[in-house]
RNA sequence: GGAGAGAUACCCAAGUUGGCCAAAGGGGGCAGACUGUAAAUCUGUUGGCAUCGCCUUCGGAGGUUCGAAUCCUCCUCUCUCCA
């Protein structure tokens, strides 16, 4: 592919290059040379967790590979102990090296549902950070100046606000972008939160005496709350290594108004058609529960397989419109029958306190056997393979 | 270093002439109804134990009091102004 027909692979999608013409200019040498570009991703490694919202940049970084060009994902232990900025969170505690270590297994493991593991270069920004010394580290700072710094957007915000800013959270940046320094990366991929952090990959590179990288920026997926972006700590997210009828449930519990950005950002299904079902929703030729089963079907199927997304579907179908119950049900050995509604509850671990037993029994969203309970004294008796739910999705089978 | 302001449940935020405060309100969570799905909407619920009631909780530790989120002392942390 020439220099052009690569540069427009990597632009469907993103946000913002930074800049355009630099990206072809190196586009065009590595074409002219042989040499493949370095494209740059970098990780927290204390939440190892992947979600689609990772994964909208790990898709374009797949493109990026997919044109021959070498990615090198980034690892941040020793920026991991800072924790990047973004409100009030404390200064991390500092993870063992085994607890690093662990986390990178998983990383891996999820980073290659999308990448190709022959491409791929994993490292540790401990590697070159840690050895850096006081003398170091003061010349890094002295490339950047406050004023500068404050213009970050959260710490614009937080110094308006009056909220505290550590100085030490200054480092976060210039440590990502000595990170680019040190890789010589070419091109650094990232969120558009993580602009400000790409741009002083930029700088930090021309200060030491290297070519400056390029930024690519890729929209923030929404979350499931279709308020605040994807992220663990929130809890509305989708991860790329849930189980099948997770993905598949999560994804019909988003809002029917954040369907169509869903199929753009987190599916791999053509533009084209997106703007169809768009356009198809508009005028009510397609029903949206439709939609989104196929958003649904889609996602199982990208991380695992047309099979999987289909058996997700039918017992999503099963427990939701029939009101089935679901195929594998946790069991739960109970020594004790008869026994007391609200001990069995607690002791299957369905709920977390008598408290919550009695208010769920009240509220009506208690069964055994599919029968209602209506009162938190009665005492069950309890045959072998019983099965109790709590609400619409908690299950146990009692075993005796 | 000096002077002031503040820290409330998962989050935000009332409450500070001491009892009516397990603590208003909003968000989030959970449940129910309805439906087109774990969407939207509406309703209920949201410390623990328990048949009145009891126990733990309002930054931390003490103290005053029959009784404290509310008063006093010390400590920790945050913000503002001055230097």
């Amino acid at each position: 592919m020439n220099a052009q027909q690569q540069f427009n692979v990597i632009k469907n999608g993103t946000v913002e290059i930074i800049q355009e013409e630099d990206l072809l200019k190196k586009l065009e040498k590595s074409v002219k040379t042989g040499k493949p570009l370095v494209g740059k991703l970098g990780f927290d490694p204390s939440a190892p967790d992947l979600h689609l919202g990772h994964a909208v940049v790990l898709h374009k970084i797949k493109d990026f590979q997919d044109l021959g060009h070498d990615v090198i994902i980034i690892l941040g232990d020793f920026t991991g102990r800072i924790g990047d900025p973004t409100g009030r969170s404390e200064t991390r505690k500092q993870l063992t090296e085994e607890e690093v270590l662990a986390n990178a297994k998983t990383y891996q493991e999820q980073i290659f549902k999308i990448l190709d593991p022959k491409k791929t270069r994993l490292v540790f920004n401990s590697e070159w950070l840690q050895k850096l010394n006081f003398v170091d580290v003061i010349e890094l700072s002295s490339k950047y100046t406050v004023a500068r710094m404050l213009e970050r957007d959260d710490f614009a915000r937080r110094f308006k606000e009056n909220y505290p800013i550590s100085i030490h959270e200054f480092f976060y940046p210039l440590m990502q972008g000595y990170d680019s320094v040190a890789i010589e990366a070419d091109v650094e991929f990232g969120a558009t939160e993580q602009k400000f952090n790409l741009l002083m990959g930029r700088h930090l590179q021309k200060e030491y005496g290297q070519e400056s990288q390029i930024a690519v920026t890729m929209p923030i997926l929404v979350g499931l709350d279709g308020v605040q972006k994807m992220s663990k700590s929130l809890g509305n997210y989708i991860g790329i290594s849930e189980p099948p009828r997770e993905i598949y449930g999560k994804a019909m519990s988003i809002a029917d108004e954040f369907m169509i950005e869903y199929f753009r950002l987190a599916t791999r299904i053509d533009p084209q058609e997106i703007i169809l079902i768009e356009e198809g929703l508009k005028k009510e030729t397609l029903h949206p529960r439709d939609v989104k089963m196929k958003l649904a079907r889609e996602l199982v199927t990208l991380y695992y397989s047309e099979k999987d997304a289909l058996e997700a579907e039918q017992e999503f179908q099963n427990i939701f419109k029939k009101k089935e119950l679901p195929t594998d049900i946790p069991e739960v050995t109970l020594g004790e029958n008869p026994i007391w509604i609200v001990k069995l509850l607690t002791e299957t671990g369905l709920v977390a306190s008598n408290s919550e037993a009695r208010r769920m029994i009240e509220q009506g969203a208690v069964k055994i056997e599919g029968a209602k309970i209506a009162n938190p004294e009665e005492v069950v008796e309890i045959k072998n393979g019983t099965v109790v739910q709590v609400g619409k999705r908690k299950f146990a089978r009692i075993m005796i």
